[in-house]
DNA sequence: GTAGGGTTAG
């Protein structure tokens, strides 16, 4: 009915004469808006009375009351309650009336009115029970609904197809299929389940109950399917449950039907063009509609504009936008968050301030969108501008909004602003916490993240997987292998399942060490995806494990799962660990053909790959070939050069990088550091390291100490390296002492080297590697007894030391060799081929084997045997075995080369006109004509 | 239409 007919009913009951209205020429301008609270002009029960027909004007009631039920005019609705009140009717009209009041507050959203009502009627007709149900459905009581349908039942009341349709809604609220299928079987019995109300219902109510086998049995077995409601159910049906390829058929299979469709219809078809069957329907479908002319529906234009942002056409999207004439809340909305999703911010937030200047005014979801991007963008001005908008405008105290900003300004790194805004939320709920828990654990508070979590705990607050993923990142941070079994036991005991969680806590349990863990947590993980096989992978790289790590990478091939820049990053690490330069070639190809290279976190790893296979060439090939450079570029070619020796190169590319205005940071003067030390450039160490305090205005770090000791110390400035260490207040810093002692150990500085192998111990009585240094030092000084000791107290305390071990990569594979090793296939002749190679030397090159370097108390005979099976020299039997061609040898050490070792490699490289690259512990050994690019300074 | 957790180079 529309406003007008009312208007003319309404005058037909004024007290003017009613020649007057009915002549009226004029239109009338008073118009019923849907919330419209104006009051009603109603006629008194006399002037009904003298309209003479009184059946007409109960008849005329009703009208007025169902016109205030859909203009939803409760005020209205109330007043003609009153009146009919007034009027006293009983009888079939007073049922009649009252069932449509029932009806009208219903509607009204008045549903204790509503009740009173239907509790009061002595007489009720399905009618009068109809209304009341759906008064429950459409106002939230679904339970109360279906009490009024067994009460039905029981009192023995007809049902019929609205009673069925309107419980059926009810329990699809409610979710409960065995009392929809009750239902269902009442339908049959009463032989009402050809109605099409029933049938629709029953479809809709199935697909809610996830039933959806049951619901499209129902619609195929429709004798007629005229109604486009039918077809709309199942086809929303079937988008509701992803089964978006159905969908669409059964869209098609609509529109040759000829069942002209509806605005429901286009949303949900719409709604299952994703993926593949955007590309196929998509764009089909919007000509559908433009054909139809619903180009001003804007359900569905929303509908399209969302369809294009979530298959990334943006471009497309924004077209449909700025054309649409009526643009709500939703179509904004829409349109700023697929800017967000796809980082456009500034469009964004363009278009955040057009909403308002266009007098629409933003709501929750628009300040929610702002609210990520300003977060995402770190754009603390534009958040706060938000935060602002939120107070002026009454949204603050919303809970979504609340916990959109606490994310913002945690993004923003504003833990304080943060912590205010959570102090001042009226309600939390898991968001809320997991949002702080996650804001802690990566902002270097990891105990108050797990301090926030004990208290969600402690207060019996919901806990899901997300917040257990934020918990874990604390973990993470606090390497504590403890704390991540036991928020692992929560999991299983919870039941807590979740993919996304599973990646993390393998993650978490390799950074704890505990890489059997983290490895049984993946291969009993269902899905595995690329971000699970690089979360594994970095956990062996991280452990030490890198071969582990490459044979992952042969899994993830036959698996056919893709590597990207993140998974190659954990790849190049693992290939620079164990010096394999083909592996590190062939991850450069895969780099090239998929166009990855531009990445600068690929560009330094690769340069730290090279420099780790021992190729400096190629390093700075890629470091060259990079136009643009982060400081982390830089850092990582100071670094490779410093690794080989090359420190004067390595000081002029800190040098270039100055000129360049690049900002040097820690690392960089670590990596500069190194190469001085390793390079012997006292002078420019120590300049080096004092421009970063006064240029730079960088806080050294206890690295950047251990790191500058060690500079004095290799140049056998002991004395003034340990004053320095008394002065500085370094006396905490093992790796201080560590550096300090190696330069003992090498200069034979007793005295020293006593002082600082306490200390060491003390420290870290825990690092096997300090008990090696230190016996090694008693030993170099003949201190046999106290070696014994060191050797008797590092077994009491349960430490085993690594042994030293060797690798060669030779075709596909990687040989490793520990010292007199017999477990090779090709035993016997690798130690034929080194005694002949070592009695060449002996003979032709004058080499003889320096004892003082074995660090074990045996006869002088058995020292020369330990020497000539070192594992290096095995290494490069094998090498001289495996290939023939004039390669260079490159080989990897564990730990640090010996000094016989390095004459032993320095006179084979003359002897077998051979490079040979021997990478240890610390930096690479290149001989070449019986030279070492070290100058014999190592 | 909308908020929280995962792998990442020197």
């Amino acid at each position: 009915m529309t406003a007008n007919a009312i208007f003319q009913i309404m005058s037909s009951f004024s007290s003017s004469p009613p020649t007057l209205a009915m002549n009226s020429q004029k239109v009338p301008t008073f118009k019923i808006s849907p919330n419209s609270q104006k009051p009603a002009i109603i006629p008194s029960l006399k002037q009904i009375c003298r309209q003479g027909n009184f059946k007409e004007s109960v008849f005329t009631l009703s009208n007025l009351i169902e016109t205030s039920a859909f203009e939803k005019a409760l005020l209205q609705g109330q007043q003609i309650h009153a009146h009919v009140l007034k009027l006293g009717l009983s009888g079939d009209d007073a049922v009649f009336l009252n069932t449509k009041i029932v009806f009208m507050y219903g509607k009204c959203g008045s549903i204790g009115d509503a009740q009173k009502v239907f509790d009061r009627m002595t007489k009720r007709t399905v009618f009068t029970w109809n209304a009341m149900i759906g008064a429950c459905v459409v106002n939230g009581v679904p339970i109360r609904a279906i009490e009024l349908y067994r009460d039905m039942r029981f009192l023995g009341v007809v049902l019929d197809g609205h009673t069925l349709s309107s419980t059926l809604k009810a329990t699809s609220q409610l979710e409960i299929l065995y009392c929809g299928s009750e239902i269902h079987g009442v339908a049959i019995k009463l032989g009402l389940i050809s109605n099409v109300f029933v049938v629709n219902s029953l479809v809709t109510m199935y697909t809610k109950c996830n039933d959806i086998r049951a619901a499209s049995l129902l619609f195929n077995g429709m004798s007629e399917k005229e109604d486009a409601v039918s077809w709309n159910s199942m086809i929303s049906a079937y988008t509701i449950n992803r089964m978006n390829r159905e969908a669409l058929s059964l869209f098609i299979e609509m529109l040759n039907a000829s069942v002209e469709p509806t605005t429901y219809t286009f949303v949900a078809a719409i709604q299952a063009c994703e993926e593949t069957n955007f590309g196929k329907f998509g764009i089909e479908i919007h000509a559908v509609v433009l054909k139809l002319g619903y180009s001003f529906d804007t359900y569905v234009v929303n509908g399209l504009l969302m369809m294009y942002i979530k298959n990334n056409r943006l471009d497309e999207a924004a077209k449909i936008f700025f054309h649409m004439q009526e643009k709500d809340n939703i179509s904004w909305n829409s349109m700023i968050s697929g800017y967000v999703q796809n980082g456009l911010y500034d469009e964004a937030n363009n278009l955040f301030h057009e909403m308002k200047n266009a007098g629409q005014k933003p709501d929750h979801v628009s300040l929610m969108s702002m609210l990520v991007a300003s977060g995402r963008q770190g754009n603390l001005l534009i958040g706060m501008e938000i935060h602002a908008f939120s107070l002026r405008n009454d949204l603050d105290s919303d809970l979504q909004v609340g916990n959109t900003l606490v994310d913002m300004y945690a993004k923003c790194g504003k833990l304080d602003y943060m912590d205010y805004v959570f102090g001042r939320m009226l309600h939390r709920d898991s968001v809320s916490w997991t949002t702080i828990i996650a804001a802690y654990a990566q902002n270097n508070s990891a105990w108050k993240a797990v301090q926030l979590f004990r208290e969600v705990l402690a207060e019996g607050n919901n806990v899901d997987a997300l917040m257990i993923g934020s918990v874990l990142l604390a973990c993470t941070e606090l390497r504590c292998n403890l704390l991540a079994k036991e928020i692992h036991c929560y999991v299983i005991k919870r039941g807590i399942y979740d993919p996304f969680m599973q990646k993390t806590l393998v993650s978490v349990y390799g950074d704890c060490g505990n890489v059997d863990y983290a490895n049984s947590i993946f291969r009993l993980s269902e899905v595995k995806d690329v971000v699970s096989f690089t979360s594994m992978m970095c956990s062996y790289v991280q452990n030490g494990l890198a071969n582990e790590a490459l044979g992952l990478m042969l899994c993830m091939n036959e698996m056919a799962i893709e590597a990207d820049f993140v998974a190659v990053l954990s790849m190049l690490t693992a290939a620079a660990d164990l010096s394999s330069l083909r592996k590190g070639k062939e991850i450069h190809g895969f780099l090239v053909r998929k166009d990855l290279l531009l990445q600068d976190s690929i560009r330094s790893s690769l340069i730290d790959m090279y420099a780790s296979c021992g190729t400096l060439e190629n390093s700075y090939k890629v470091f060259n070939y990079s136009k643009s450079k982060d400081p982390v570029c830089w850092t990582s070619m100071i670094n490779a050069c410093g690794l080989h020796g090359c420190g004067r190169k390595a000081i002029d590319i800190f040098m270039r990088m100055e000129k360049e205005n690049i900002h040097p940071d820690h690392i960089t003067f670590l990596a500069v550091l190194r190469a001085c030390s390793h390079a012997a450039l006292i002078e420019d160490g120590k300049r080096i390291f004092k421009i970063m305090q006064s240029k730079y205005a960088l806080e050294p770090w206890p690295e950047h100490y251990a790191c500058f000791v060690d500079l004095l110390g290799r140049a056998n400035h002991l004395e003034e390296a340990f004053q320095i260490v008394k002065t500085m207040n370094l006396e905490d810093i093992p790796a201080v002492w560590c550096a300090l002692l190696g330069a003992c150990q090498v200069y034979a500085n007793k005295e020293l080297g006593e002082i600082a192998a306490m200390k060491l111990l003390e420290l870290e009585p825990k690092n096997p590697g300090n008990y090696v240094l230190v016996s090694n030092v008693y030993a170099a000084t003949n201190r046999w007894d106290d070696v014994e000791e060191v050797r008797v107290t590092m077994k009491g305390k349960g430490l085993n030391k690594d042994p030293a071990c060797s690798w060669i990569e030779v075709g596909d594979k990687v040989h490793t060799f520990v010292a007199q090793d017999k477990s090779h296939p090709e035993c016997d002749k690798i130690y034929e081929k080194l005694a002949h190679l070592t009695e060449k030397l002996e003979k032709e090159a004058g080499y003889v084997a320096q004892t003082k370097y074995v660090l074990h108390k045996v006869e002088e005979k058995e020292k020369v045997k330990l020497l000539k099976g070192h594992s290096e020299r095995l290494a490069i039997a094998y090498s001289l075995l495996a290939s023939t061609d004039r390669n260079p040898i490159r080989i990897t050490k564990n730990l640090r080369v010996c000094s016989d070792c390095h004459t032993f490699s320095k006179l084979a490289s003359k002897f077998l006109e051979r490079e040979i690259i021997v990478r240890d512990a610390k930096r690479f050994h290149h001989f070449r004509d019986g030279i070492c690019s070290c100058g014999d300074f190592w």
